[in-house]
DNA sequence: GACATATAGTTAGTTATGCAACTAATATAA
DNA sequence: TTATATTAGTTGCATAACTAACTATATGTC
C-alpha cells in the first residue's frame, strides 16, 4: 500500500516509543529526587492550567490527550492533594471548571526547572535540526492517526 | 547548560510522546478490529518469543523496556489466555524460560500484518529520510537516559 | 560446609489507562 | 411543553506501570 514500510524487526521499536517513556521516567525520577509527589501525568495536567487557569475537564482531556474517564481520575488524584479544585460553571451546570490552588502555584517554576533539565539530559548531542525534524514528524504522525477516520 | 532548550510551550507536546501514544492506540483498535483479544503490550512481548522462543522473564523485560514486575504480570495475563508456559530452567531454577503455545502461533502473521497496516497509516507522507532521522533521534535520546547514570 | 551476597521472580500498594454503561443537565424537535 | 437526543462528567471493570519488600535459588569466601 504505502511505501513506507519499516522492516519487520524494526517495527516495535518504533511503536513502543521507547525514548519518549524514558524521557517521562527521568522526569520522573528528576522530581522525585526534588522532593515533589507530583507524577508527571499530574504535571501535564497542572502545566496546562498555568498556561490557562480554569479549563474544563474536557478540555483539559483534549489538551493532554486523554479521554474524559483517565481525566476524571486524574483530577480526583490532584484534588486529593489539594493542587486544584473543581467549580461547576455558572452558564452550564454539567461543566467542571479546573483551577489550581495556591499550593499549586509555587510549584511552576520548579518543575519548570526540572523539566527543561531533563530535556537537556535527553537532548544531548542532537542538534537543532534534528529536533525540528522529529517534532515535524512525530505532528505529522498524530495528524495522520487523528484528522481521518478509522479505515 | 546544554543548549538544545526546547520552548517551555512545547516541552509538554514533547514530552507526552503523543504520536508514539497515538500509534500504539490505533494498533490495538486495528488489534480489536480484527476480532483479537490481545493488548499491544501482550503483543509486544509475543513480538519478541516469536523472533526467539525460550526467553527469560528478565531478558524479556530488557527487550521490551520493563522492570521485572510489571514482565511477571505481563506474563501471568499471556498465561491465563494460554499464549506462553513458564518452564523452569534446568540449569538455574530461578529462571523461568517462556515459550509461546500452539495458540500463539497463528497469531504471529495476522498481527505483523494489522501492524504494518498501522504503520503505513501512521506514516503517510513521511519519508524515508525523515524516518531515519526520527529512528536516529530517539535511540540517541534513550542512549543519552540510559548509558549513563543519573545526575 | 557455613554464612554472606547476588540474582530471578513474585507480591503488595498506588497511580494511570481505556472502554462501556451510567447520571445529570442542556439542547432540539414535535 | 413534552419527548428525544446530545453533552459533561462519573463509575465499574480490566490491564498495565513503577517502587519496595519479599522468597527461593545460586554463587563466593572463609
Amino acid at each position: 500500500m504505502s511505501n513506507n514500510q519499516f522492516k519487520r524487526g524494526e517495527l516495535y521499536s518504533v511503536i513502543n516509543g521507547m525514548a519518549t517513556t524514558a524521557v517521562a521516567r527521568r522526569l520522573q525520577k528528576n522530581f522525585r529526587n526534588a522532593g515533589l509527589e507530583i507524577t508527571i501525568e499530574q504535571w501535564s495536567v497542572l502545566y496546562h492550567l498555568w498556561k490557562e487557569d480554569g479549563l474544563s475537564q474536557l478540555e483539559l482531556g483534549n489538551r493532554t490527550f486523554r479521554d474524559k474517564a483517565s481525566t476524571t481520575r486524574l483530577i480526583d488524584n490532584l484534588e486529593k492533594q489539594e493542587l486544584v479544585t473543581r467549580i461547576a460553571s455558572k452558564d452550564d451546570r454539567r461543566i467542571n471548571l479546573v483551577y489550581l490552588t495556591d499550593t499549586a502555584k509555587p510549584l511552576q517554576q520548579i518543575t519548570y526547572e526540572l523539566a527543561n533539565k531533563t530535556m537537556n539530559e535527553s537532548l544531548q548531542n542532537i542538534s537543532k535540526e534534528e529536533i525540528e525534524v522529529v517534532k515535524n514528524v512525530l505532528q505529522r504522525v498524530y495528524d495522520n492517526l487523528t484528522n481521518k477516520d478509522l479505515v
